[in-house]
DNA sequence: GTAGGGTTAG
């Protein structure tokens, strides 16, 4: 009777509080028996991700009940639909070594884990585990065994697996087939892909997804056209592949043309604006949409830190934090926001986020550790920024690269110079932003020899100096006094020299009293900026500087003509290129 | 088994 009772509550428990309850009443009961029921309740109801509810379930199965196989299954599924691999694993192992044999749910999500993790290391005897338990009879471990060999590229142990499958479901054939897609055996998957007897929205979703991803927009398109029932995912592939494409105008029809929008086809959108710079279409989208989550703020914050607009990315911020108060910034969000604080030049901000993150037990991974390590460096850290440099997992070019400009900016050349010596040593390769770190640490030290040493090497690595790399350079022979070698510089440029070039040259001029240079470099950044009144004035003090007063005077006459304010060309020299 | 969010410069 009683049992029936909390049969019926246990179905109804959708929150752990409640759960928690029910359970301390199967325990004084002595109803021990159903906890089973409870675990599974609890974890199946379980919509948003929460780890007091892993840590509750882990202490019930470690409790009088836990030799049960099923509620560690569940929990085993439960962290795998949560995409949390490295715990899915750590609990099958944690499972195995109790002595608990593992169900069928457990093997399955577990391979799941170590696929999506492309970890061998623990799928291989994880197969030979469940042969010894006779589960590989099971349509779903052997399919879960056909998705984790395609994943990590076997594509032959893939077919032993799918061959040996007595009646294979369509999950099976698509598991397969996502192998063949996965070593890029197209034409192989193609052919398994008109074998599948019974396609469903993911066989069709594979294989456009693949076309797509090599940008292929051809076959994807009509593929897509083919596809009997479209599911929503189908037509975010669609969306996502025109988005890679730069394809903003078809993406955008094949958006508006969709019948059900979700999530992801408008954070696809937003994000695809956001890689052109379109903040205003981006914005746009963000505002149409009603239900606004986690990710599309995430993806709208990254739009404004992107672009350059670390303000807007900061007030949407604090707007997320105050409109979802239940929903928590995770590494992700903060990643833009620290970015967002770098650009402000909020160093400060380094200690807020530490005690936000240990406070909300928020995990720092490398990119967000990326873009602390900037914070740090900007802000003159370099003890702390040093230290988690290398305490990163795996050190990629932005990491170095956010290093070395940090090294750059604060004209730290020797160090500079040790970092982009182990990168290469590693054989991680240097990238343009790496060279601008670089180039400014040489150009702040005054090390000409080195500067163009460095800028010479570009080249090896597969690189073209930008525009940007040239002003460093102008910049740095100008601060030399090397103002002819600078112009010559600057007629090399295989590309059109920008205001920043010239404003070197300019700035150049003056610290040497050079009114030659100061006047050709002044004719150039009149005529590529809008506002010339800085670079005019500029001229201006160059010609006093020399003495030739009447000049300097025809200068300012010509900006008092212009009635442009003056002021603006002070700020433009003081915060002038460095 | 398919689709979405992040880090380095200017």
């Amino acid at each position: 009777m009683l049992d029936s009772k909390l049969r019926f509550f246990l179905q109804r428990c959708v929150v752990l509080e409640q759960a928690k309850q029910v359970h301390a009443q199967l325990v004084v009961n002595r109803y021990n028996h159903l906890e089973p029921i409870l675990v599974h309740q609890t974890l199946h109801f379980t919509k948003e991700f929460s780890r007091n509810i892993v840590t509750y379930v882990k202490r019930i199965l470690k409790g009088f009940n836990g030799h049960d196989s099923f509620s560690w299954g569940c929990l085993v599924r439960f962290l795998s639909q949560h995409r949390k691999f490295k715990e899915t694993v750590d609990v099958y192992i944690d499972m195995h070594n109790s002595g608990i044999p593992p169900s069928s749910h457990a093997v399955t999500s577990v391979l799941r884990a170590c696929g999506k993790m492309e970890n061998m290391v623990d799928g291989k005897p994880i197969h030979a585990q469940a042969l010894k338990n006779g589960l590989c009879g099971c349509v779903y471990v052997q399919t879960g065994l056909v998705g984790l060999y395609s994943r990590l590229g076997y594509i032959e142990l893939a077919k032993k697996a799918f061959d040996d499958i007595a009646e294979k479901n369509t999950v099976s054939w698509n598991s397969l087939l996502h192998g063949y897609l996965e070593s890029g055996e197209l034409d192989e998957a193609r052919r398994v892909f008109d074998k599948i007897p019974e396609k469903d929205a993911v066989s069709w979703n594979l294989i456009i997804s693949s076309y797509a991803k090599k940008g292929d927009m051809g076959n994807a398109c009509s593929l897509f056209s083919a596809m009997p029932l479209k599911s929503p995912a189908s037509w975010n592939i669609l969306i996502g592949g025109y988005v890679n494409c730069r394809e903003m105008k078809l993406a955008r029809t094949y958006f508006d043309a969709m019948p059900q929008k979700n999530g992801v086809s408008w954070i696809t959108m937003i994000s695809g604006y956001t890689k052109l710079g379109d903040v205003q279409s981006a914005e746009e989208l963000f505002r149409l949409m009603s239900k606004k989550d986690k990710l599309v703020y995430d993806a709208m914050i990254a739009c404004y830190t992107q672009n350059g607009k670390p303000k807007d990315a900061l007030k949407l911020f604090a707007q997320m934090l105050e409109r979802n108060s239940y929903v928590q910034p995770d590494e992700i969000t903060l990643s833009s926001v620290v970015s967002a604080n770098s650009q402000l030049g909020n160093t400060s901000f380094g200690t807020w986020v530490e005690s936000y993150i240990t406070e909300h037990g928020i995990k720092i991974d490398d990119l967000l550790s990326t873009s602390l390590i900037d914070l740090y460096m900007k802000g003159g850290d370099f003890a702390k920024a040093f230290k988690m440099f290398s305490n990163l997992n795996k050190k990629d070019t932005v990491s170095y690269s956010a290093m070395i400009m940090g090294c750059g900016i604060n004209g730290m050349a020797t160090e500079a110079n040790s970092l982009f010596t182990a990168m290469i040593e590693k054989k991680i390769p240097p990238n343009v932003v790496t060279f601008t770190g670089l180039l400014s640490a040489y150009s702040h030290s005054g090390l000409v020899q080195e500067g163009y040493k460095c800028f010479n090497s570009m080249k090896d690595h597969n690189l073209e100096p930008s525009a940007d790399h040239y002003g460093i350079m102008v910049d740095m022979l100008g601060r030399a006094g090397r103002l002819e070698e600078a112009y010559e510089l600057i007629k090399s440029m295989p590309m059109q020299p920008n205001a920043g070039v010239w404003g070197a040259l300019l700035l150049a001029s003056g610290l040497h009293n050079n009114v030659e240079f100061g006047e050709i470099a002044c004719s150039h950044c009149v005529k590529l900026e809008t506002d010339p009144t800085g670079y005019l004035s500029h001229l201006a003090m160059i010609y006093s500087s020399v003495g030739r007063w009447d000049d300097a005077r025809t200068v300012r006459d010509s900006i008092k003509e212009k009635k442009l304010c003056k002021t603006l060309g002070c700020s433009w020299v003081e915060g002038s290129y460095h």
